[in-house]
RNA sequence: GCCGCCAUCGUCUAGGGGACUAGGACGCCGCCCUCUCACGGCGGAAACCGGGGUUCGAAUCCCCGUGGCGGUACCA
């Protein structure tokens, strides 16, 4: 039995996205729950796209992700000139052949011939390099998902394996750096299923045994489409300023596509990497559903002690001396994010919310915020419960409803309806800014 | 067009011939808690794509259809 050698291997167009971060996921998973080798290649051969800024940006996410990995990452064009000896050598050996067919010569062949005859070129000794594909026969693809499937020779065409000035392309590349880099398991997207048997030829004309695969369910977005920018935070970059946590984030992915055997929802990073099994891998497409991530970066920000948790959102929010704020907002928030919007006017002023100051701080609302005000000017020490017996007792003195008090006092302090618990607002806003506020909000006398 | 993959509540899933009046989670609805928003608690609505088989028995196996997706590049 083979040590388990897996890999990721991205190409560098950009963010990574979510689907590549749960590829990156599964595999990390797989290496770290069996003792085995995660390998990082950049699949870096388009030269347009494969930017130094594309390979840091990959890098970056799978930092955030807190996904390491044994070896690389392995530039795919540093490896050209083993490519070339391979090439050379299928060429030699007939194997592969020199063709001008153009990719419009192929589509001719094919509207003749259908699905009877795949495309097979002349060898012309220059254009192309394209693979001999046996004309009988079929390639099985094993797929440890899946289960095997099989192509029919006659449906496939020679396939195009270097251009006509040397360059090799994917389908050829990868599956010689698989093979150097021992790869035994081979697990990424469902999109390469179909260009799979591709890579089986390569190394059948090697004569080398092809890795076992795993091709996983595609994501797509709420509406079923493929997944992009519309569909909200699609790549890890906008996952990470939309304010998750990297364990909730790895947690939410992880179920896109698998479940425990008890059908837990919860899972720490420690019970992913000894539960998950790539075997019990759905086979259907997931939609990437963030009101689910939401929930669940909720569940884990609340697991998060008060220190920890006002670390993360200095650093969020680039300000300091949160923690006060953070005490009082713990239980409120979903994401790192929501908590400017909640408890920023407590550094920030008060916000305007109009329809707020129109609705409470009418004729009664003022009357309440004038009594309020005298009331908490006595109160001594400024505790939370202090301010709340202050309050409870302008209440009483109105026969009012608590909302008729506690509602214009917060629109005053925070210029909105919404806000941390008002007493506690008002214990951290300090006896002194929240009478401040109070004068502000009531007509001057 | 051709080749291939897939198909359980709105969503993620459990289920691998009888344990299914199909379970859990998010979301949704109602109630409770309550100073707003949340959190928490309780309860509810909500699914086996369709049609044929196989079988004593099918969500589970097979076939067809339909639908979705992917591939079909001298892209990755």
């Amino acid at each position: 039995m083979p040590a388990l050698r897996v890999r990721f291997a991205p190409s560098p167009t950009g963010n990574l996205h979510i689907g590549g971060a749960r590829t990156a996921l599964y595999n990390w998973l797989m290496a770290r729950g069996g003792d085995g080798t995660l390998v990082l290649r950049i699949e870096d051969t388009d030269r347009e796209r494969s930017t130094p800024q594309n390979v840091e940006q990959i890098l970056d996410a799978l930092r955030w992700l807190e996904l390491d990995f044994d070896e690389g990452p392995i530039s795919q064009v540093s490896r050209s000139d083993r490519h070339q000896d391979v090439l050379r050598r299928l060429l030699e050996d007939g194997h592969a052949y020199r063709s001008t067919a153009t990719a419009d010569d192929v589509r001719a062949f094919k509207d003749e011939h259908g699905a009877d005859r795949g495309f097979r070129g002349e060898d012309e000794a220059q254009g192309a390099v394209r693979l001999r594909v046996p004309d009988e026969g079929a390639t099985v693809v094993h797929d440890i998902i899946r289960g095997d499937t099989t192509f029919q020779h006659v449906h496939l065409d020679d396939p195009v394996i270097a251009r006509a000035d040397g360059t090799v392309l994917y389908n050829f590349a990868v599956a010689i750096d698989d093979l150097d880099s021992e790869i035994t398991h081979v697990v990424r997207g469902e999109d390469h299923l179909s260009n799979t048997p591709k890579q089986v030829l390569v190394l059948e004309a090697l004569g080398v045994q092809p890795p076992l695969y795993a091709h996983l369910p595609l994501l797509h977005g709420p509406d079923g489409k493929k997944l992009s920018k519309r569909h909200g935070a699609a790549s890890v970059q906008e996952l990470r300023d939309a304010g998750y946590l990297p364990a909730a984030v790895r947690n939410y992915l992880a179920l896109l596509g698998w479940g425990a055997d008890d059908d837990a929802t919860i899972l720490s990073t420690e019970q992913l990497v000894a539960q998950f099994d790539i075997t019990r891998v759905q086979r259907n497409p997931a939609r990437f559903d963030e009101q689910k991530l939401r929930w669940l970066n909720g569940r884990y920000m609340r697991e998060l002690s008060l220190d920890e948790l006002t670390r993360l959102l200095e650093e969020h929010t680039g300000r300091t001396g949160l923690a006060d704020a953070v005490a009082i907002s713990h239980e409120k928030i979903q994401t790192l994010a929501d908590f400017w919007p909640l408890a920023g006017f407590i550094f920030d002023g008060p916000s305007d919310d109009a329809a707020a100051r129109e609705k409470w701080l009418d004729v009664d609302g003022l009357g309440a915020l004038g009594e309020a005000r005298t009331a908490l000017e006595h109160v001594d020490p400024w505790t939370v419960e202090g301010i709340e017996a202050a309050l409870r007792g302008v209440i009483e003195s109105r026969h009012a409803k608590p909302k008729d008090v506690f509602q214009p006092v917060r629109v005053a302090v925070a210029g909105t309806t919404v806000s941390p618990g008002i007493f506690e607002t008002l214990s951290v806003l300090g006896r002194e800014e929240t009478l401040r506020r109070l004068d502000a909000a009531l007509p001057r006398a």
